[in-house]
DNA sequence: TTAAAAAATGACAACGCTGTCAATTTTACT
DNA sequence: AGTAAAATTGACAGCGTTGTCATTTTTTAA
């Protein structure tokens, strides 16, 4: 039925050893062989047994996908560009769903990592952004990939794809100022994680870019919940808070806080933009689905995760040379909920 | 390092054959021999591997979940769900993720299938609700379990797990009757999705079971997008509309639709809920997160999904007694989108 | 008690691939 | 041309399991 590694050996007239060679790339076979048993694979449409592979071999095909589930959204993407990284590639993925807040997990993923024999692992916040974390994978012979918040690498552990929040946020806030705004609202995410420092960082660079003074006062901690850009809005907003220091603006620092802060907004009986523009970060569904839709920043998380995976992947096969650290930077994209203020 | 069946064949004092014989539930093993194998088991912490169970076996022990993503949220869970009944069985689950629009995919879909050898599959709409698909895979000996719409499975294909939304989209209903409402405009999903059809047989059960007229003026076709729940609402509010054959409540066939009908009230100055009472169906995290929230039906997708997954391994190892069908109805959450009318 | 039937167990060859190491071919250099 | 070194190729065992079929043990019935 499906064709094996002995058919395409009969058929190139090569030995299986050299099949074998050609399909992992291995070097030290001639271009002519090479070319032999490239043709006889495509005429047989053979694809390897993964299962032996895993079987016979020391390596291993598979990696895995480590994940807490902050967003479904952000996860189906990742994990669909991952997938198509793997098929490309010829891997298995191993789908890990975590609790990241749980006691014991760097064991219990430890565990499953070593139970399933995984080559490497894809990280993402919150996982990519713990270095003792990292350091307890690598130690185990484990390749690692993480997707995280910066410019530039925080360390040398693995390779990274960073995605430039900082940049991004700083690009979103310039274009609140660029409508008027001077007194910007900011409604952060847990601080515990660095999307949260890197938003922050870029809010702050664009105020200073402009020669907006700093206020203390229109920062708010919060979570990356719905729940905290309520509360958040309504802090900045509140009664008690002189006409003169309300924001005109708020940055929020995600989508679901940012709808939040409209439904605060609401109760409030604030008009959105004339008396308040919001903007939001990250294009989930949620900011078409609001009134106004908000304006936010894309980022290619499918591609994102197709490169990281890809990068694990050379990294496994240690195919040296593409160890480059990629970098994405979100785009703005403008919609009503900061349009035109009074 | 890790244990293999060698190693639980000479703890046990039998033949490795034995050990297979127990771990895959085969009978004639007397009872005694199985406890000694079961102990050694346990004491070695040992696991099948699954690589050359799949190898050398005529058996396979991998599941494929194929879906093609309507929502985020609902695979996830789906997915999770799945996931959890695959470790306990220690079967392998293999992602599949695809376009139903696309030319040729029940033929892509075997393929992937045929490669990975996948046992069985497990089905969402909106491809467990073809059935000359399902046909397809059965015929290839492929186990299949649907999770779909309705109270009784179609067919006798292969086991379903059915979700009741028509009894649910009733509860909606009569909540709405209950609120006092008689004119209640009905948005509907893509008319070739099962739910959309049920949820509508619902509502006009609900209606009948109270005397109310049905009116088809107040009945809207869409599909499962904000964009139709903005036109949706649109058209049933529309000025030309007389006041007096305007709804004063909107069932939205799902939440993404709520959302857009709370838009569009929006756009028309119409108060939610005094003027109109909206409610929508899925209890995603869109119907927390608008204003004010909507009343929805919740459904546990994890369980259900775990629950498919379960019955579809059963099928598989030829465990019979367990296909009942099992059935789950939605359940009715009311929140403020749907407060007292004026 | 004994023979026949049934049940339980085991020996051993696959499954499709990779790792090791030996054999062969090619290349580079006298 | 002759030889050593390097590059290429292949033979074969083994990865951890299951399937087949033969062997042993237990049960049943005469």
């Amino acid at each position: 039925m499906k064709a094996t590694i002995n058919d395409v050996a009969k058929l190139s007239g090569v030995s299986i050893k050299t099949v074998s060679r050609v399909m992992n790339k291995e070097p030290s076979v001639r271009q002519l062989t090479r070319e032999k048993v490239q043709a006889a694979v495509k005429e047989l449409n053979y694809q390897p047994n993964l299962a032996a592979r895993n079987l016979a071999g020391t390596k291993s095909f598979t990696i895995a996908f480590v994940y807490d589930n902050p967003n479904a959204y952000y996860i189906i993407d990742m994990q669909e560009g991952i997938l198509s990284a793997c098929r490309q590639q010829g891997f298995e993925l191993l789908i890990n769903p975590c609790d990241s807040q749980q006691e014991n997990i760097t064991e219990d993923i430890i565990d499953t990592i070593k139970q399933a024999r995984v080559a490497g692992l894809v990280l993402t916040p919150p996982f990519s952004e713990r270095p003792e974390f990292v350091k307890r994978i690598i130690e185990l012979d484990i390749k690692v990939v993480r997707i995280m918040s910066g410019d530039v690498a925080p360390d040398d552990l693995s390779p990274c794809v960073m995605v430039n929040d900082r940049d991004a946020a700083q690009t979103i806030t310039q274009h609140l100022i660029d409508l008027g705004h001077k007194k910007i609202g900011f409604i952060a995410g847990g601080a515990e994680h660095m999307s949260t420092i890197e938003r922050y960082k870029g809010y702050r660079r664009a105020l200073k870019a402009n020669d907006i003074e700093f206020n203390n006062n229109l920062i708010i901690e919060g979570e990356y919940s719905f729940e905290s850009g309520v509360n958040g809005a309504k802090q900045l907003m509140a009664a008690e808070v002189t006409q003169d220091n309300r924001p005109t603006a708020i940055f929020s620092c995600n989508d679901e806080i940012a709808a939040g802060a409209l439904f605060a907004a609401r109760l409030m009986n604030i008009n959105i933009p004339e008396q308040l523009a919001i903007a939001g970060f990250e294009n989930s569904p949620f900011s078409r689905q609001t009134w106004p839709k908000l304006t936010t920043a894309d980022q290619p998380n499918k591609q994102i995760a197709h490169d990281a995976a890809s990068l694990l992947i050379s990294q496994i096969r240690k195919q040296k040379g593409k160890n480059e650290i990629s970098q994405y930077v979100p785009q703005l994209i403008v919609r009503d909920s900061t349009g035109q203020h009074i």
